[in-house]
RNA sequence: GGCGGCGUAGCCAAGUGGCUAAGGCAGAGGUCUGCAAAACCUUUAUUCGGCGGUUCGAGUCCGCCCGCCGCCUCCA
């Protein structure tokens, strides 16, 4: 079954099919490096990050690019109210930028071109336009003229006259056609400028995008995409102006990902509503948050809520519990079976997951398909870790083990299922007890530190913690139930959980980070 | 006004006209446990916003209606 991807150029699912076989080239649009990223910002940048995982899981060579763009009016609006210079605000937030999609666990794509380093491709393509007679020069300003692409409107399917009728923006006289727009802005006095054959100016938003994506990846390419609002004006733009200067096809699939609103409202400024990646994951785990974006249909709008994201989270643990199971069946069992012995309906469920995954992923990336279907497995290596529990089969503890593998190699894909992350939960720091002897002034004394740092709300020390939880286990093993079950709840008083596992007393701590 | 999208169980969310409508969360039973917790298993939509129509057959196609949203202006 061939990869299918949704090109919003003729708005229907399509064959993927790249102009050099195996090899992709693809662009994404990046941010504008003015404030942090926000949760619209980590969608669409999953959004093609999954894509290209998926691409070479699929078996293509994959250039991808995306960009920053890192001067524009916000950027100097920005820089102006912070009193600071414009160059050295988008330089930190292009880090910050790098740092937050890092901690989802995103890939550096291959390339990541900022406009300012570009100026000089802008201007050749700049140049070819007015030579070609599709741009014109006004007081140092350039315009793409609309009207002489015959096209335009293709992506967003609008006519020019339909544009027209809807649009808001103030006329500028100077402009043949309201609709046109700019390539080259001449500078105001304290406004980032370059030199160019119209005067000192800067660049148009929508030319860097065409400047970069043909340099790195050539004139045509396989891929473009970027955040639904994308699709007009820029993208639309980004056409009209690159083939008009090429006269070639320019990207031949454009992918669009949905919006996330925020409780059934776009998110925005004004609404105050805005979720930056680095204060969502003071609360939630790269994976929870992917798994809750992945949970979604990329083209589908996606509405965030406490809720939802809180459900993903436990639904991580869900797929995190089963590979550390096996991992301990493993230590516990070592595989007696040969392969020939494996266990067959295991081996079968597996199989038919990862049938299933690359089905979904094939069909337009369906994530919320493909995350079912490593559920659906997960359930099976819960059932054969049961089997295995019982001792009754050691043939599945091979199977098992290459049930983890695939789950793990699935989640890869997905980019979800980093089990490191794990350990950086608040509530995941547990200690399972060892047997240690403690008496009773010992006792007291931890009682004690405990207290006092409890009521000065100080992260409680956890070596008493631990004799604490020593001291209860003793009162287990004497059968003193009404001792152990004050100590344990006392203990929860102070925010310490206790569980009992078939090899100790498990501990963590909740409330205030340890 | 123009263009487009959405409405599926308590919540989130898949679903190429045709076997019993994925999956996750929550809920309910159960296994395990001294008790708990955690974990796991089982279970939860005669029905897909409403009304008509096409079809042997529709959540899936068509029409109308109701409700919600996006784009047309910077925006992922």
């Amino acid at each position: 079954m061939p990869l299918k991807i949704y090109n919003t150029m003729g708005r229907r699912k399509e064959p993927f099919d790249p102009l050099v076989p195996g090899e992709v080239r693809m662009y994404a649009c990046g941010p504008t490096v003015y404030d942090r990223a926000h949760i619209g910002h980590a969608r669409a940048a999953l959004t093609f990050d999954m894509m290209w995982r998926y691409l070479e899981y699929r078996g293509y060579k994959v250039i991808y690019v995306r960009n920053y763009t890192d001067v524009d009016d916000k950027i100097i609006k920005r820089a102006q109210e912070l009193g600071r210079g414009w160059d050295s605000l988008a330089e930190e937030q292009i880090e910050v930028y790098r740092q937050d999609m890092g901690a989802l666990g995103l890939r550096t794509p291959t390339h990541e071109p900022r406009a300012t380093q570009h100026i000089q491709e802008m201007l050749t393509i700049i140049q070819v336009l007015i030579e070609r007679g599709v741009a014109y020069c006004v007081d140092g300003d350039v315009y793409f003229e609309v009207r002489r692409c015959p096209d335009y409107g293709r992506l967003s399917h609008r006519s020019l006259e339909e544009l027209r009728a809807g649009a808001r923006v103030e006329v500028d006289h100077r402009k043949r056609d309201p609709l046109d727009f700019a390539l080259w802005k001449s500078s105001k006095l304290g406004e980032p400028s370059w030199d160019s054959p119209w005067g000192p100016g800067r660049p148009g938003w929508h030319i860097e995008c065409s400047a970069m994506s043909m340099k790195y990846l050539g004139e045509t390419f396989d891929i473009h995409g970027g955040g639904a609002d994308l699709i007009f004006p820029h993208h639309e733009n980004e056409i009209a102006q690159s083939e008009c200067a090429t006269g070639k096809p320019f990207a031949r699939y454009w992918v669009h990902n949905g919006f996330v609103n925020i409780h059934a409202e776009k998110m925005s400024k004004s609404l105050g509503n805005v979720l930056a990646v680095r204060d969502l994951l003071e609360h939630v785990t790269p994976g929870a948050l992917k798994i809750f974006l992945l949970g979604t249909h990329y083209r589908a709008p996606l509405d965030f809520s406490e809720e939802a994201i809180g459900s993903a989270g436990r639904a991580e643990e869900r797929l995190l519990n089963a590979l550390s199971e096996i991992r301990r069946v493993q230590e516990v069992e070592s595989p007696k079976a040969n392969a020939s012995q494996r266990d067959g309906p295991l081996l079968r469920r597996i199989l038919h997951a990862e049938r299933e995954f690359t089905d979904a992923m094939d069909d337009d990336l369906n994530t919320p398909r493909a995350l079912a279907a490593m559920f659906d497995l997960v359930r099976d290596i819960n059932i054969s870790l049961k089997d295995a529990e019982r001792g009754s089969d050691t043939s599945t503890i091979d199977s098992l083990g290459l049930a983890g593998d695939v789950v793990r190699s699935l989640g890869s894909v997905l980019g979800v299922l980093h089990e490191d992350w794990r350990e950086k939960r608040v509530f995941s720091d547990t200690r399972v007890t060892t047997g240690a002897q403690v008496d009773a002034s010992d006792y007291l004394e931890a009682r004690k530190a405990i207290d006092e740092a409890f009521q000065s709300g100080k992260p409680l020390p956890e070596d008493r913690v631990r004799i604490i939880v020593e001291r209860r286990r003793q009162c287990r093993d004497e059968q003193d139930w009404a001792g152990a079950d004050s100590i344990r709840a006392w203990l929860a008083e102070r925010g310490v959980i206790v569980e009992d596992t078939p090899r100790g007393a498990r501990w963590h701590l909740t409330g205030p980070r340890a």
